[in-house]
RNA sequence: GUCCCCUUCGUCUAGCCCGGCCCAGGACACCGCCCUUUCACGGCGGCGACACCGGUUCAAAUCCGGUAGGGGACGCCA
């Protein structure tokens, strides 16, 4: 096991999105790929917002990809001692002092700042006050050193350093005794000896503040990976208008973890001209250092395609199980119709998602109730009656067949009566089916059985000559 | 407003660090043709980008400077 460890924390006021779940990719794949350790940790410190429930979702989705942590989950809210053990530390050293400017006050102060054009920093009113008010209630404040800059050396983005005039003195403590996000992270981040902080790009500006927080405790600071955001189509920060954002959504709309995966590590990160990544692939090829340093676009068709291609390759087994829900949700039972491996292997190559694939399954299930009348109207009803008896009869005198065979027998009905394929294969296949977007009729056959198939190319004679 | 970051086809991106092989390659989408038993799959081809302006150089997508545009942060949220 190498020395890397790395963490995915998310906080849990939602489900887990398509963002986070590429950020606990990203650390999750250097883990792998160097043996490191990749830890979960939940950031419930704000008790109000964060639930059981969103813990519950984030869970189900990092098992739906296939994201195994080795250590956690810990919540930092078993850590408040940790941490109240830390204020005081700070505060004894003098590194951090009590503040009793209220929410108001600053709110005002704030955007005054603004309307004249200054920088919107603490005005450090209470940093070198002496006297301690009774009683008032206060919060406590990181003395931020000054002069000089802050920089760092960003695995993605490359070196980036703030003047140390812009940091001001963020709160570590509010008023309720509670630690605030920016403490917590570089306190847990220690504590667990976390060596590579691997987070989307939005977290930049709180990274010098958290260095002179490492720095003021003594503790070593870690290398830092700024992820780029995803993006919704018009290039606004992705988020429901844009569709679906949770991973569990995706689940439920039909997309194998696998495409999810694929789809998501190539978004901001490439590998030569490299599409198509199994699991394997991607921990032995990725790189942090080969993620782009811009945003973005979130991009459906392309996840359809990659879905569509591990559809397409995948084992029929393993999809008749995932299919399973989205039959049952359509009120379908597979117990008394064809084997279900049979009906998938007909349908990979025709549906980009699983949803698609139990549409195009419905007919396997229950005979068609009515015809697509246009297409039937191509030919005429003399022709139709003629396919359907000699094809109920041919199919009758012949033994069970695999698809090949069956589109064999059926080629032979054309040679002896001199028809065009199409003259009979799209009314057979409407009278399997009901209509004419479906699997070659061979594998309808195959799928379908001989008998149930002879049954239904009799009930649609039976209905051509009721009309 | 201040600070930080970003900018190659509509989208994801290769190339950029180590200038010439790039009048820029791949993929998705789109268009056309082929295959064909419908729908798909597949094959072939097409459309389509170095944000802009200067500089350095024999030579710049690649190096330097500036401009514009976009995003992020500025919370007793994380």
């Amino acid at each position: 096991m190498s020395a890397v460890r790395v963490r995915f924390a998310p906080s849990p006021t939602g489900y887990l999105h398509v963002g986070g779940a590429r950020t606990a990719l990203f650390n999750w794949l250097l883990a792998r790929k160097c043996g490191g350790t990749f830890i979960l940790r939940i950031e419930d410190t704000d008790v109000e917002r964060s639930t059981r429930e969103s813990v519950d979702a984030i869970l189900q989705g990092m098992e739906w990809l296939g994201l195994d942590w080795d250590e956690g989950p810990f919540y930092q809210s078993d850590n408040f001692p940790l941490y109240k053990e830390h204020v005081r530390k700070l505060l004894d050293a003098g590194k951090a002092y009590k503040c009793y400017c209220t929410a108001e006050e600053l709110d005002a102060r704030r955007e005054l700042a603004m309307k004249e054009g200054r920088k919107p920093k603490y005005d450090g009113t209470c940093r070198e006050r002496g006297d301690a008010p009774e009683g008032a209630p206060y919060v406590v404040r990181f003395r931020a050193p000054q002069g000089g800059e802050v920089a760092f050396d960003d695995l993605i983005k490359g070196r980036i350093a703030f003047p140390a005039e812009e940091l001001d003195d963020l709160i570590i403590q509010r008023t309720d005794g509670t630690p605030t996000y920016n403490f917590c992270v570089v306190i847990d981040d220690a504590v667990m000896r976390i060596t590579t902080v691997i987070r989307g790009d939005d977290h930049v500006n709180n990274t010098p503040r958290q260095i002179q927080l490492y720095q003021a405790l003594g503790y070593p600071v870690p290398q830092f990976a700024h992820v780029p955001m995803i993006l919704g189509s018009d290039k606004a920060r992705l988020s429901k208008r844009h569709g679906a954002t949770s991973v569990i959504a995706y689940r439920d709309m039909g997309y194998l973890p696998e495409a999810l995966m694929n789809y998501l590590v190539r978004l901001g990160w490439s590998h030569g001209d490299d599409e198509i990544f199994s699991r394997e692939e991607m921990i032995e090829k990725f790189d942090i250092g080969n993620v782009g340093r811009s945003a973005s676009v979130f991009n459906p068709e392309k996840l359809n395609w990659l879905n569509a291609h591990y559809i397409k390759t995948g084992d029929p087994e393993r999809l008749a199980d995932l299919l399973l829900p989205h039959l049952s949700s359509r009120g379908v039972s597979t117990l008394n119709g064809p084997r279900l491996v049979d009906v998938v292997t007909t349908l990979q190559e025709r549906a980009q998602t699983l949803e698609e694939m139990a549409d195009r399954a419905l007919f396997y299930y229950s005979a068609p109730t009515s015809y697509d009348e246009a297409a039937l109207a191509k030919f005429d009803k003399d022709h139709l009656t003629a396919v359907y008896t000699i094809v109920a009869g041919k199919l009758s005198t012949a033994g069970e067949a695999s698809a090949a065979g069956y589109d064999q027998i059926f080629k032979d009905i054309c040679t002896e009566n001199g028809w065009k394929m199409p003259q009979v294969g799209q009314p057979v296949r409407i009278a399997l089916s009901g209509g004419t977007q479906a699997p070659g009729i061979g594998e309808i056959v195959q799928a379908l059985g001989r008998d149930e198939s002879i049954r239904r190319i009799l009930a649609a004679a039976a209905f051509l000559s009721g009309e």
